[in-house]
This record gives C-alpha cells, structure tokens and sequence, in this order.
DNA sequence: CTGAAAGCGCTAACAG
DNA sequence: CTGTTAGCGCTTTCAG
C-alpha cells in the first residue's frame, strides 16, 4: 500500500475537468439541477477516472449530521445479535450506518460508552441495555441526543421505548400453565431490580391470582446476576442445579430467558425426570435452536428482529422531529411446543 | 428536546474563559504543554460549565482519520456475534468505534456495503463474510484500506488473514475418529466453493489416507447452500433428514458446523438411534450451549472471540503502518465430549 | 505562554 | 447554467 497516498477530492476534479468545485459538488449530488448533459458527463467521467469518493466527514461536518447510529448492548447473547440485524437492515436502507458497543454488564464500561456516543457525532441511539441507569439515560437526553429503549418498560419524556407487553404475556402464560393443568408453577429469574423481569413477575402474580391460587414465595427462584448473559453457563448450570434440587414439588417452570430452558432440560434429564410430565418448561424468548431440543420448548415469543427494525424506523423519525417519541408495545404470542 | 439545540464549540469556550480558540484547542488536548495552571483551569472551567464535547466530525477532517473500523458479517449466527465482541474489545480499549455491516449473504448488500465502507472513511475493515469475492477486495485495497480476513485462509498481498489452521485440525480430527474405532466417516458440509469448507475436506481426505482408508465419494454429504446461517434452519433440517436417511451405514460424522449437530441430535433421536453408540459426531465450531446437549458435542474449537481480538489488533497495526500485513494461525484443539 | 491565520473537503447562498 | 465566497469545528504552524 502506498504510505502517500491521497484521495482525490473535488477540487481534483475541478481542476481536471476545468469547472469549478461547486459545480462539481451540485453535478455530484443532482442539486441545482440545472447544468449541461456536457458538464456532467465531463464531471462524471473525472470523477470515474480518478476514483473519486466521497469524503462524508467533510460532508458531515458542513452540515453537521452524520449517518451513524449506535447501539448499546450489553453483551454477545443471540437475542441482542437478532435485534442487531433488525436495526441494520432498517438503518443501511434508510443510509444510515450502526456502530456497535458491548458493555459487557461493566458500568465502567458503558459510562465510557455513553461518553463516546456523545463526541462521536452519532445521531441516535438505540439501547438494548438492562444495564443504563437513569443519570446516564439524563446525561444523553441533556445532549438533545434521541433514545430508544428496548425491552425496558422505563417511561421517560422524550425517550422512546419498544417491547413486548411483559406484564400481559407472563399473566397469559402462567394462566396456559395453570389451565393446562399444572398446580405448582415456579417463577424462575434473574434479579428483579430489572424491569422486565419485574414486569414478567407481576404478570406471573397476575396469573396465580386471577385463578385463585395463592402466591408461595419459595417458589420465586432467583438467580442473583446475569450468569447466562455473561457468557458464564458453568455457573447458570450450577446455580440452576441447586435450585431445581430444591424445588422439586415443582410441575412447571416459567422461565424469563431463552438459555435457561437449554440448561433446564439437560438438568432434569440427569436428574432422571420428564419434560413435561414430571416438569414443564415454558420460556420467555427463544433461541433459533429451541424448537430443535428434545422436547422443542415452548415460549412466549419476543420478535427481536422486528424490535430492532421498529426501533430504528423511530429513532429515524425522532432524529427528524426532535419532539417526537413512542412508547410501543409489539405483538407477541405463546408458542406452544412439546416442552408444556 | 430542544430543536435549536446547538453544542458548545471551542469557541465558545475561548469567548467565555477571554482566551482564543488555539489555546483552548492546545488546553484540552494537552498540547504544547506550556500554559499557565490559571489558564488552563478557567478553560477547563468553562468547557465542563458549557457541557462541552468535541466535534469529532472536525477533528476528524482536519487529521484526516476517523476511529471507526468496520465489521463485516455475513449473518447473525453466535459465531461471528462473538468475533465482533472480540474485535468491539480491542477496538474500545484503544480508542476505536465499530461499526456492523450485515450483508446477509446477499451479493448486492456486499457490494453497497463496501462502497459505503469507502466514502464513510473507516480506517480499516475486518471481514468475515465468506462471500466477499476477489473483486471487491482488490477494490478496496486500490482504496488503501487495511483489511483483515477472518477464517479465509485466502492469501493476497498486503491482505491479512486470521483463521484456524482448517486442513490441519480436520484432518486431527478424522485421525481422531479413525483412531477410536469409527470406520465409516462422513464429512457433512456446505458447498465447497467456501475456501474454509474446502480446506476442511482436504483434511478429512489427508486424515482418510493417513490411514489407509479409501475415500468414499458418497460419504461426501454436502448441503447446496447456507441454509443453516441464512436463518432457514426448517430447511437445514429438512435436508438433513433426508441426507441421513440415505446415510444410515455411516458410524460418525464429521460436521463443519456448529449448528448442524443440534439438528443431527433431533434427527437421530427421532430415527432411534443412539449418538454415540450409533452414529458419533464431531463438529467443527461450537455454539455456547453445544455442551450441554445431550450428549455434549465433540468439536474442535474456534477460538472465535480471539480471533476477533486478534483481527483488530493486526487491523490497528496495518493502519499505523500500511505496509504491515500478517497471515496467522490461531492455535485450536479437539474437545472431546459425549457425541464421540 | 498565547494569538492570528490557514486549511482539512464539502455545501450552499449569492451573484452573475 | 456556473463561479465566488464563506464557513462547518478543529488542529497546527508561525509569530510574538
């Protein structure tokens, strides 16, 4: 590679095809609309020859936009990858590009993200994050920044937020278990300080209550961080081994993610006990391969994709017409397969 | 928000703290270091009472370089989910964004994503994409942008390359199965235009001869496309299915996927026959769960985080200096689980 | 130790 | 239909 090289800019192009670098630009972005087939094809060809691209940071600076979003996730789960792609393909239709920060459940890490959101003249972000807490969230907003939320359920002015209506589905599920025949229902989580766990859990209430049977708190398991979002299945699959040890009068387990039941099944499979017969398992969420365990797992589907393309299209609309926001429930429905 | 909203600049840092905008620009970027304490804490003052936050749209312009590296991935399989965290980790820890581009294995998005990877001055690109044709590289090279391939073993001049080394490790493999008794193997594939793939079947053939065990043209189980990372895992199945039917006599396969075999399981299990005692698997790649199947899935590991680590560290060298370039073998091993 | 001035590559108002 | 000019926000000589 040659260490001197130069792109060519349009004065390069203004000299060479004998114009000025304003027609140039008007001929090279169809404005003006006005200038002779001669002069553009001069131009267009220069512009051929030399190779000519576009140097968008300086178009950037001028009009002082840019066409990048982020997207703050907090870790490499399927989940977040599905709501990746969904914002990709929104975004590159539309022009625009994504950058990408894991934080990785490092608050550190996501202050210093948050940091280089705001001078890396990025126009938009959307977060998937659990991890955010309100001063930061504030700190974006201050900077007339627009914000997405996804699955969280926060209401804030000027903050959009997309997800599925957790409350409901984790009531209309628990009530699938509790018609369905199962007596004994676990709630199995993570920490409840979470907002979409919570939801999921007064949900969970909602069902016992609505058919009369009384909440038992030992049957709240908790798991007490995010062991299955940060990569750290060995401990998951301890902690989840002690827990179902201990639960064994259970008959059924709703479950708030999509890993657990994958951990779930091999457990009770050791433990010599059948799914669903001796145990059933329904799962907030889904992996792609959920429907190809033995059995498929039923779950309530959370359409990941589609969060992260209706969030791009409204962090778009946002970026527009700064006063717009949306809070947005999307559909979401219970799939029932072999595992309830 | 506000829709008038407009960011503090140097400038008026220098008008509110009496200094020009030099001095401001040398304060806050710690250049020139000779100012007085006084000076330097009235604008530093003034900046954090401004809320102010560097332009790096200008900053850029004017050094001619950005901090964004591009990613570019075929799909959202885990798989190259886990490269971009190792490559976002690098890249964060030495003052660089990434910005994702998912092309979807989609020839027009490839192309349109590697123009947008020129005007959008990205300093360098990591690909991943197995679809990426010479072409396009050679365009982009014309441009000067550092590149490193990921799990291409392609060699090209001042291209960098970061994979396992494929031939070697299935061929280790196959020995492996010969060794503990397989006799007939299967090597189960995509289509073997993939350089990847292709290296991975000359290693099964070196494995098979190193043994004195004749190729069998029809143990070649070949899947005609990406059906697996295209997301249409139905069809995967589907075909699957039919290709083990026809397979029966086989007593292992060797796959070089690591979705492939969660499907294998499903498939097996339903045709009634036992993994290992009847059909043994060994894959190529593994996903976060493969070990807790039942049974755990042998594989030989792709140390997909580092490589993604390991690419931008290359990447950032290749663009301090532009005649760097490195062909490297990630160090992988067998893991023997319960499927061998 | 600090200020003036130029310029990165581009767009757009204004003038013709 | 086209050219001149100014300026986006920043860094960096060059003077003083």
């Amino acid at each position: 590679m040659n260490k001197d090289f130069k792109k060519p800019t349009i004065k390069d192009i203004a000299r060479i095809s004998g114009f000025s670098h304003a027609t140039v630009s008007r001929v090279l972005n169809n404005k003006g609309m006005f200038y002779s087939n001669e002069t553009k094809e001069k131009i267009l060809n220069a512009a051929k020859n030399l190779k000519y691209v576009p140097n968008k940071m300086a178009k950037y600076l001028k009009e002082n936009k840019t066409n990048l979003i982020a997207y703050l996730t907090p870790t490499d789960h399927p989940f977040y990858f599905s709501i990746l792609r969904g914002i990709n393909d929104y975004a590159i239709k539309n022009g625009y590009n994504v950058s990408v920060l894991i934080s990785y459940y490092d608050e550190e890490k996501e202050k210093i993200n948050i940091d280089s959101l705001l001078s890396n003249q990025v126009i938009g972000v959307i977060i998937s994050s659990m991890l955010i807490n309100e001063e930061q969230l504030i700190k974006l907003n201050e900077n007339n920044m627009p914000i997405v939320l996804i699955d969280r359920e926060d209401k804030h002015e000027n903050i959009s937020n997309i997800s599925i209506n957790n409350r409901e589905m984790a009531f209309k599920a628990t009530d699938y278990l509790i018609k369905s025949g199962y007596k004994n229902i676990g709630f199995l989580s993570g920490p409840l300080k979470y907002l979409n766990f919570l939801k999921r859990f007064q949900g969970y209430k909602d069902g016992l209550e609505y058919n009369s049977i009384k909440f038992t708190e030992s049957n709240v398991l908790i798991l007490d961080d995010l062991y299955w979002l940060k990569d750290n299945l060995s401990k998951t699959y301890e902690l989840l081994t002690e827990i179902i040890k201990k639960n064994m009068n259970l008959d059924a387990i709703l479950s708030i993610s999509s890993s657990l039941p994958i951990l779930l099944l091999k457990i009770l499979n050791n433990l010599n006990l059948k799914v669903p017969s001796d145990m059933a398992i329904l799962s907030f969420s889904e992996l792609p391969f959920s429907k190809y365990m033995t059995p498929p797992i039923s779950a309530v589907i959370e359409p990941s994709y589609d969060m992260g393309y209706e969030a791009a299209k409204i962090l778009l609309k946002m970026v527009d017409n700064r006063s717009y926001s949306k809070f947005i429930y999307l559909p979401s429905k219970i799939e029932i397969r072999g595992s309830t």
